[in-house]
DNA sequence: ATGTCACAGTCCCTGTGA
């Protein structure tokens, strides 16, 4: 079984690169995130075409999170089924596997009021995954927007005081594993950067300013059946990329 | 700090978010 997660940056204007990314890899399941579109403008139909099933959490001009399957899509779930308005998560249980595709907020700046949104949405996170059937392989997939140790970024002087590697972030992190998971990518390459992201300002993919917030976490049994983890930079480079490449877990199940 | 994108709403530029 083969599971990826890619933020897309608006699904719209990354189609074509997502279609052929599709057709090149075969993953059983792809996780986006920021498909920019409703329910409405979702193409199912091309998805089908290719012969993955989908659910969408969809919300228009921002946000928006899909899961992508060719093994089976049942049980959805969407949001955390409280008020809040923005399509950050959904769930589904694919292949036996249950699978989150997440959007994790920015947080803009460390005094900013979004910055707090984005502290208690991964709150709520723990909280969900803390309460998840034990029995059940489980697939936490998405944009953390937050760079798990200073490995994960390429230049931890220019982050200080900046989101995405500020200590309550990453203990946000450390209460999600403590629930039983394990960040994939890194437990696999333990020495690696493996950035997954890069900004489009400045040539920062050129000059290898990236970070690593593009996360699969596993279970620990999941975990025992691994057998790669890596970011496709491939995707990354050409024309029209997101400024986030997929992240790609394989596992012996 | 910022050399880019993508979006929606004024339409072919501007503000917002990343």
């Amino acid at each position: 079984m083969n599971v990826a997660t890619w933020n897309v940056n608006s699904l719209t204007a990354r189609w074509p690169r997502v279609e052929s990314w599709l057709l090149e890899k075969n993953p059983d399941v792809l996780l986006l995130q920021e498909t920019k579109q409703t329910d409405a403008k979702f193409p199912f139909a091309a998805f089908a075409a290719l012969g993955y099933e989908c659910a969408h959490y969809g919300q228009g001009q921002w946000n928006g999170v899909a899961i992508i399957s060719r093994v089976g899509l049942e049980e959805v779930t969407r949001g955390f089924g409280d008020d809040d308005p923005e399509a950050r998560l959904i769930g589904a249980t694919c292949g036996g596997v249950r699978v989150l595709s997440c959007y994790v907020p920015n947080g803009r700046a460390l005094d900013n009021p979004h910055y707090v949104y984005k502290l208690e949405w991964l709150a709520k996170l723990r909280d969900l995954l803390a309460v998840r059937d034990l029995e059940k392989h489980v697939i936490v997939g998405g944009d953390f927007n937050v760079a798990p140790t200073d490995l994960d970024c390429y230049d931890p002087s220019a982050f200080e005081g900046a989101t995405h590697v500020s200590a309550p972030e990453r203990e946000a992190l450390r209460a999600i594993e403590a629930t039983g998971l394990i960040d994939l990518t890194r437990s696999l390459n333990p020495d690696a950067p493996c950035y997954s992201w890069w900004d489009y300002r400045n040539g920062s993919f050129r000059r290898g300013w990236g970070l690593r917030i593009d996360l699969l976490y596993v279970d620990l049994a999941l975990r025992a059946k691994a057998t790669a983890s890596y970011v496709d930079r491939e995707a990354r480079k050409g024309e029209r990329p997101s400024d986030h490449a997929p992240v790609v877990g394989e596992f012996s199940i």
